[in-house]
DNA sequence: CCTTTGTGTGCGTGATACAGTTACACAAAT
DNA sequence: ATTTGTGTAACTGTATCACGCACACAAAGG
């Protein structure tokens, strides 16, 4: 298992935006659907508008949207956006040169790894957003209608005090 | 990048142990072509033993020995020896339940990590210790001879002092 | 112009996983 | 009995995270 969680909220982050289209979304909404900080959301948004998956709107009424459609945004694009590279690591220290195995194995792992990287990143390009959200429609079992219901959508639609 | 490098280090523990064939290598012989302490060198061959993998056999002359042909075993199964089963992982603490993707968007992030961890289980699949050890002596440019040429084969043959 | 809203970011905290290291009990061979 | 080598426990240092606070800056709207 990865020691980072990044890849899951930015596809739940992402999910959001897609649900919602062209509404855009605040990090505290987003942090508070993820269960976690708005400065957390804020810098895996940063990770993913680097990557030109998301653009941001700063001010009054402003927050994240998606900067392309869903269709086009591929798991793998995501993943490259806010995890490191490689799936697998090498040696921490390299191995000893004067051992035939330890002189040779190093480009041996790295051909190797490089092909498992290679088939989990096509069946990473397999799906896009837009499958996402509607695997999430599906799970849901009704369509969405515009409505996260936020417990406290902004201020207090059902508090009058 | 996963943070854990057990999966390389065992790989290389065990193309020496295919190359060797029915010598026994000791923990401190394998530390040193790894270039690491013989404890971590023990605690992965015992990971490997718990999947039947290596046997190791105590005392003089003793030291670590595949338990089955190296053509059976693949990188499948030494990645799930060693390392944790998961690539990916989900949220840290559980999403909001009362939001629309927060309550269903764990079962999707499930099944659509679970086939990647699949298509990267089958590239595993395909490769083998035996070809791992074919790879690193086409890379040596000449065939093993039985001499992994470490420095101090044990004592000092070359050095009489 | 000034207040409100919301992002971007730098910094400190605590938790976790890992490699590395030492030490020691136990098993096997001679 | 001695030597050799494994298995394992305990501890350390380090890196990576998520988390959370705080504050500067940008935009919108009165």
């Amino acid at each position: 298992m990865p020691s980072s969680t990044r890849f899951a909220v930015a596809i739940h982050a992402l999910t959001v935006l897609t649900l919602l289209r062209d509404r855009p979304s605040r990090s505290e909404d987003l942090a508070r659907s993820v269960q976690t900080n708005p400065a957390v959301i804020r810098r895996i948004l940063g990770l993913l508008a680097d990557a030109g998956i998301v653009k941001t709107q700063l001010g009054q009424g402003g927050g994240a949207l998606l900067a392309k459609e869903p269709e086009e945004i591929t798991l793998r694009e995501i993943y490259r956006a806010v995890e490191e590279p490689h799936l697998f690591a090498l040696h921490r220290s390299p191995p000893y040169p004067k051992c035939y195995v330890g002189h040779n194995i190093t480009p041996v792992l790295e051909e190797e790894f490089s092909r498992i990287e290679q088939a989990a990143g096509a069946a990473l390009d397999k799906t896009t957003m837009a499958d996402i959200a509607a695997q999430v429609e599906t799970t849901a079992g009704f369509a969405f209608k515009g409505d996260l219901r936020f417990p406290q959508p902004r201020a207090a639609a059902r508090k009058p005090a």
